[in-house]
DNA sequence: ATGCTTAAA
DNA sequence: GCAT
DNA sequence: TTTA
């Protein structure tokens, strides 16, 4: 039950205005039943959007609040075609290809004459005639992008989608590995290839894709250079096969076991999670307590569905507390994600500090 | 030569 | 090990 | 020492 944190509580003096909760969607008589829309949130935020659906609706059109199989045309602002492509990807939706993608200057158009307006080849977002860069040869693209990328996370962006998975994993393999042994100068050096080729809008393919990017050491290019030509690493695999490392990696699985522990119970001669449950003879802390206890529930991951059920639950704890308090979830789910290990909150209140022991009081009465 | 995130439990 |  |  300690899946959720908040990463602050902020004193909101300013109540924001007009945020009502969204009428929950009043049947208004739909029109133009050929149309089913969906109004993209990207780049839009909530309110807006929540605002275009409304006036929508109030002209005839079907707007849907979700995205399934049943939506025809898909609304978006300021994004791409490839970016909404993109984005399409992460979504739970079959052929993105059927959709119709318009820019908001389709949907504006249509609410100012009250009627779909026919000329979509106009608003209709298209591969080629976007984004600046137009005559930019595509192969010069990772150059370009390149001299763009920070060697700081914090000026990266976070992208929903890891088109590099198969070398991000095999350096997060390399940097426990190091993290295991105390070395967390390599073990840092990993993860920050790891989550550099993470932000990245473009798979890997060859070397050439990533010259001139920051945190690309010979090591690193050396793992990516093998993955690229047998897609497997012979440096990760003696990890994978390494026993200190696989009994490591599963004791610090458990919540509250960390490296010095895990240190301790493989000089015991410990090697799985099981011969540690076994030995009644090991004092737990009460975090690993918790951590054997809820161990399947904490290694599965979270859905959108749950993340959404467990921030109502939290918006009725809190208010039972401050009722002018402001639950926002943020993380993730909040960047539009379906899955997730943990979900996270922002809690805020307006006026003078009266949160005392907020997070306390919620678990208790949970 | 030096730092590499930081705060809380 | 990399960036400064 | 561990977690986030
Ligand atoms: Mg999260």
């Amino acid at each position: 039950m300690d899946r959720f944190k908040a990463p602050a509580v902020i004193s909101q003096r300013k109540r924001q205005k007009g945020l009502h909760s969204p009428k929950l969607s009043c049947n208004y008589e739909i029109k133009f039943s050929n149309f089913v829309i969906f109004i993209m949130q990207r780049r839009m935020g909530m309110t807006r959007r929540t605002f275009l659906m409304e006036l929508g609706r109030r002209k005839g059109f079907r707007v849907e609040s979700e995205l399934s199989d049943s939506v025809t045309h898909i609304v978006a602002e300021n994004n791409t075609y490839l970016e909404v492509l993109d984005w399409l990807k992460g979504q739970a939706v079959g052929d993105s290809s059927r959709f119709e993608l318009l820019d908001i200057s389709w949907f504006t158009a249509c609410m100012e004459v009250g009627r779909p307006v026919d000329s979509e080849m106009k608003y209709r977002l298209m591969e080629q005639c976007q984004s600046p860069p137009l005559n930019t040869p595509e192969l010069e693209m990772p150059a370009f992008i390149a001299t763009k990328v920070s060697q700081y996370s914090c000026q990266r962006k976070t992208t929903l989608n890891n088109y590099n998975k198969k070398f991000t994993d095999a350096f997060e393999v390399m940097a426990e590995n190091y993290e295991f042994k105390e070395n967390e100068i390599l073990c840092l050096e990993f993860l920050r290839a790891a989550s550099l080729l993470k932000s990245l809008p473009f798979s890997v393919t060859r070397m050439k894709d990533i010259q001139g990017l920051p945190c690309m050491g010979d090591q690193v290019r050396d793992i990516i250079e093998e993955i690229i030509e047998e897609e497997e690493s012979s440096r990760v695999k003696e990890v994978l096969n390494d026993e200190r490392y696989k009994a490591f990696k599963q004791f610090t699985s458990v919540f509250g076991v960390g490296v010095k522990t895990s240190e301790k119970w493989y000089r015991m001669g410990l090697r799985t999670v099981e011969e540690v449950k076994a030995d009644k003879t090991l004092k737990l802390s009460k975090m690993q307590k918790a951590g054997f206890l809820y161990y399947e529930d904490l290694v599965s991951c979270v859905s959108k569905a749950e993340a959404d059920a467990v921030s109502l639950i939290v918006k009725n704890t809190v208010c039972t507390f401050l009722p002018d308090a402001l639950v926002t979830i943020t993380g993730g789910f909040r960047r539009g994600k379906n899955i997730g290990h943990d979900i996270d909150f922002l809690i805020t209140n307006p006026g003078p500090r009266e949160d005392d022991e907020l997070l306390h009081k919620v678990i208790d009465l949970w």
